[in-house]
DNA sequence: CATTTTAGTTGACTTAAGTCAACGATCATG
DNA sequence: CATGATCGTTGACTTAAGTCAACTAAAATG
């Protein structure tokens, strides 16, 4: 390439430096020391525990408590007893306190947008973004468990269905297909999870239960800019994990040919193809593991 | 896409701002705050006026003289009167303060490539990471004057060559091109130039001449990861405003049809296409334009 | 050549951020 | 139920960062 790897990652931080910092200093202009402005921020619109925020910010317990009583004698938070351990406290914002926590969010997404909406090719920008971030944040995602029916998981579904209709010769209707009713992929009878990065969900897989031994592997995907960094096998795994907690003996799936990367992961993980097991018009192979 | 571009972006800054600021923490560690880290920075290897330093950190004059003193009594720096004008001072690092300033690199360098290193592809987060850096650094990359045979510049034209073997039918070898002799690229005879952003060339355009009225456009190129942003239309505007300044009259260029972005730029630019002028193995297009 | 402007220095001050130790209230444990 | 640990509060302190105004020396200007 035209430049060596260090000096182009360091060009990339001072290019994201000096752009994206403007995100962060939404507080100023609102007449408030940025300490105070992180709190409001990590007191969020639900409120918090005073020892989470001290975590999250890094802070001196002396410090928050100091930041919080000059947020409270502005009428921005308040305090309450912890009904569980009346030495804790929760942070809670007022609704003045909330106003301000929007100033700060909407003051940054004019900021975000205007940098998006300069930009000549915002789609090949947000692609490369997306990839970026989910390369830098590898370490801190995470896989947790999700209702299928909301939003992040809704999107996770959609973009499945849509990469589906791309690749699979012939297109892909969802409403051809079997969709497991969402009952069968929650607790008890099933499971669902999002890989998560940075508060964005960036892959889904689905548990379908049936309250039987045997259960289904149902919507494993994964984000294009997420690719390659083993979250798909992490997903199956907690899947599988999940599976097993809910006394299952048998995980079926069934999946395309035109999916590659996917049948080479479930031949490595220790599947076994088995037979067409159902009369669904878009699978083309099935596999099957004893847990 | 599975989410808004707002919250990819700001998850993208999340993702960025903690784990790059490691890069910027080097000064952690060397027992000196922020400030006096940064004018060392600013200061660099060759030294800087005072005036100069103070413009690029957006810095008090009142809080920069006492940084300087700070470093002065440390040993690290040194002011010199400017010879052109006493009321000004240079500021020089000591051997001590290069020392210091070497170790900020090396702290930074490291991390940087241990960034890289845990990354399973990095060469596919290297292209991401300057397709963003072009894109949000857009507004501050300029066009300068080089020179040739130095080695941002080289490493350009390599990049080129190499482009060229990748796209032209039958490949690209640059000794059986009639490769310009740099001192034809260079005043007073031509010109070249490059796109320089934060620090990374990322362009580049030749100005040929013979010391008489025709001269020829050499070496146009852009980096993959900055294309769609106009820069081959500033380079080449910029290069025809230097052939004007040299008195040439009439420009030519050749270049081949497997390069149609090249050849619908230069029709764009008011270039009219021309019988072939010369015997290169490689172009199969050639166009001149009168100034 | 007198006046104004500019570049840097210095003293006095403010604000933000953070540390340390002591303290009271509450909870967990033997 | 006595003891020790935990959670948040408070007072006293430090350091970093930055502002304001006065000042000196050296250009620049009319």
């Amino acid at each position: 390439m035209f430049a060596d790897p260090i000096s182009r990652l360091r060009r990339f931080n001072r290019a994201v430096t000096s752009e994206l910092g403007v995100l962060d200093n939404s507080f100023l202009g609102r007449g408030r020391p940025l300490g105070a402005a992180r709190v409001i921020h990590a007191i969020g619109p639900d409120g918090a525990e005073v020892g989470a925020i001290r975590n999250t910010l890094n802070i001196d317990k002396a410090l928050l408590s100091r930041l919080l009583k000059s947020l409270i004698t502005e009428g921005l938070a308040e305090l309450h007893e912890d009904p569980a351990d009346a030495r804790r406290r929760i942070a809670r914002l007022t609704p003045a306190g909330r106003a301000e926590l929007d100033a700060y969010n909407a003051l940054s997404d004019a900021h975000a947008r205007a940098l998006l909406d300069r930009h000549p090719a915002p789609g090949a920008l947000l692609e490369a973004i997306d990839l970026v971030a989910s390369a830098l944040a590898r370490d801190r995602i995470g896989i947790v468990p999700a209702d299928p029916r909301r939003d992040a998981a809704r999107r996770c579904l959609e973009a499945y269905y849509e990469e589906l209709a791309h690749r699979i010769a012939g297109g892909f209707d969802v409403t051809q297909s079997c969709d497991p009713d969402a009952t069968d992929m929650t607790p008890p009878r099933g499971a669902f999870f999002l890989a998560v990065s940075d508060g964005l969900a960036v892959g889904c897989a689905g548990l379908k239960g049936s309250g039987g031994p045997v259960a289904e592997v149902k919507r494993l995907w994964v984000a294009p800019g997420a690719r390659g960094l083993g979250l798909a096998g992490r997903l199956m795994r907690r899947v599988e994990d999940a599976a097993h907690d809910l006394g299952i003996a048998t995980l079926r799936l069934d999946t395309n040919s035109a999916l590659p990367e996917a049948v080479a992961l479930y031949r490595n993980a220790g599947w076994t193809e088995i037979d067409r097991f159902n009369d669904d018009p878009y699978p083309d192979i099935f596999f099957e593991k004893h847990l």
